[in-house]
DNA sequence: CTCTAATCCGGAATGATTCTAACTTCCCGC
DNA sequence: GCGGGAAGTTAGAATCATTCCGGATTAGAG
């Protein structure tokens, strides 16, 4: 097992997280998205791991990213029809897409709300995953 | 000026609404979303409006619809990637996908609600949207 | 070390949507 | 009613994020 003092940035990633293998491709990809808070799309993964894995390919990213949210590792999110993107944080938030500088910002519900309990779902509905997401501007 | 007495139907659409001009395309585009609660998309749109206007083109329903959600007349709602989808509803509300069926239905807020209550959101911010979608299964 | 499954890779294919350029219709002032 | 510019429509081509494919590589079990 070799330890990489001399990578300062190099974040140590287990093996394995929630039952996914966490390969070299994996590690990169998960290393990124998680010191950004950027939400990044598939290909701005792509251009940024290639830095660190100069051979890899965007189809590996896109398999990466694809296996890490399935596994409930990172988070994607949709824009309307807008390239999807990657998000780290796990927490129940949302999304604010800021039209004047076209960045995405988590929003945090206020404390003690439990939004599933403000709709007015049918009984026995399982819910599996909730998206919110505002667009507007900072004024 | 002709009626139709006999289109039975047909449901009479203003001229204009919310100054939009209703061209007959963007009647029949209306016209129908307006009596479906499925949740239709462009396609679906373009192959049932093709019986009252088979000359209308693809492209066409593309563009009537995007009209018609500028205008706030309908909305469209994205779910993950999948093609849009257009609702008739302007109430705020969300969208449950059943995911053993397919089917997406419309989800009303308690009474009450105000969304943007609960969310933290950074002060001076104006919301020109929100978009709540969720995915599970009716037991 | 060998075998098998998982993963990775580059490039081709897919599919919803948008663009383009030509044609038609609408509408306004005459 | 009539000409001309603007708005709307059309078919087909182009775009572009994403997925698929076939072959090469790697990992882990025995």
């Amino acid at each position: 097992m070799i330890s990489h003092p001399a990578t300062a940035q190099a974040m140590e990633i287990p093996e394995e997280i929630n039952g996914l293998r966490m390969t070299r491709q994996r590690q990169e990809v998960y290393r990124f998205l998680m010191g950004e808070h950027s939400h990044p799309t598939a290909n701005e993964v792509f251009v940024r791991i290639k830095e660190a894995l100069p051979t890899v390919s965007l189809a590996t990213v896109y398999n990466c990213l694809e296996a890490l949210v399935q596994h409930r590792i990172v988070r994607q999110v949709n824009f309307d029809r807008e390239p999807s993107r990657y998000c780290p944080n796990l927490d129940e938030h949302g999304h604010f897409h800021d039209e004047t500088t076209g960045t995405i910002h988590d929003v945090k519900f206020k404390p003690g709300i439990k939004l599933t309990d403000l709709l007015d779902l049918p009984p026995n509905t399982v819910i599996k995953d909730i998206e919110i997401t505002l667009r507007g501007q900072l004024a």
